[in-house]
DNA sequence: AACCTTTTTAATATTGATTCTCATTTACAG
DNA sequence: CTGTAAATGAGAATCAATATTAAAAAGGTT
């Protein structure tokens, strides 16, 4: 029930298991087979921006004894070596994982939750001006988050402006 | 500690009090003094972004026997009316609330967490491109998420293109 | 003013994803 | 093989946010 709505060619930007592995052990990290697991688990299920919950149950069909420490600490470890990134969407309770680092926008649909890629050159425009006009130095150009409604949701429910008032404004 | 850049003319797109008060009244809601001490205490820190426990300390101040509850409450029919927004900032454990709901971007320090607020055409082609690209109706174009180094920051610590690894790569 | 209905308040209890603890196990260098 | 630093597992702890509830206040009506 997470199906996501790929633009372009699926998965194209995406980190693979391998690549997952090979940064881990050019930290000095160690090769552990829950380590392995949750690598596999994540390429898997890539287009899905999954949620712990979801690596964690995607692992233990293949590692039933694994802890969610283990997953927890693992996606961190990922997360600081800037090979994965955290999606931390307003009123999902979880948070989402993307193996894309690549500069490109998620689209989140407010209705049936998930999460589209979209890779377009205005990112780039964007933080340029912003970092000019700011003075700060950007660091991540992925995981720009918009809120809107999918095309699929919107045929569903009387498309039309919908759900102006009454929707959570929030981001 | 929570002194706010502020890029442009300060708080000049940011609602006022009077403006939250309107705007509850419009949806028949009931003006209580409660509702009014936490309008004005938003006023007053529209610049911090203020969290919900800075609003409800700022608040207990005037109205010292208010709770929890109350701020919450009003905060969420302020946000449901759409004249404040949540700002989910990641790793931030408190919701931030910003009175400027005008489509623009906020760029949060990662040192000091300070936000600012910035106005730029560019959000809004962004938007369009990305609705015309993924078919999403897009819903809110304020309190799009940028994250970085801020210029006062960078000085205090050697400038350079500092913290690149090791830093927390999410959104 | 007294009545009745609806909304709001506020103290407490609950929730639930994430983090912590620490004893045990494992990976890998020497 | 052995030592040791790192990683894991199991469960408990955390804590912002939400739900629950009874009591109080506001508004409208006659």
């Amino acid at each position: 029930m997470n199906k996501t709505i790929v633009t372009g060619p699926p998965a194209a930007h995406s980190r693979s298991a391998v690549q997952l592995l090979a940064a881990l052990e050019a930290a000095g990290k160690r090769n552990t087979a829950q380590r392995y697991a949750i690598c596999r688990a994540l390429e898997k299920h890539a287009a899905d921006h999954p949620t712990v919950a979801e690596i964690y149950a995607a692992v233990r069909e293949s590692f039933p004894m694994i802890s969610q420490a283990t997953v927890y600490n693992t996606l961190q470890t990922l997360k600081r070596l800037g090979v994965v990134i955290e999606l931390d969407i307003a009123n999902h309770d979880h948070i989402h994982y993307d193996l894309d680092v690549t500069p490109h926008v998620n689209v989140v649909c407010r209705h049936c939750e998930n999460i589209a890629d979209l890779h377009m050159r205005t990112v780039t425009s964007l933080i340029d001006e912003a970092a000019a006009r700011s003075g700060f130095q950007i660091q991540r150009t992925a995981g720009l988050i918009l809120y809107g409604v999918c095309p699929d949701c919107r045929r569903r429910r009387g498309d039309g402006r919908a759900a102006q008032e009454g929707e959570p404004q929030d981001a």
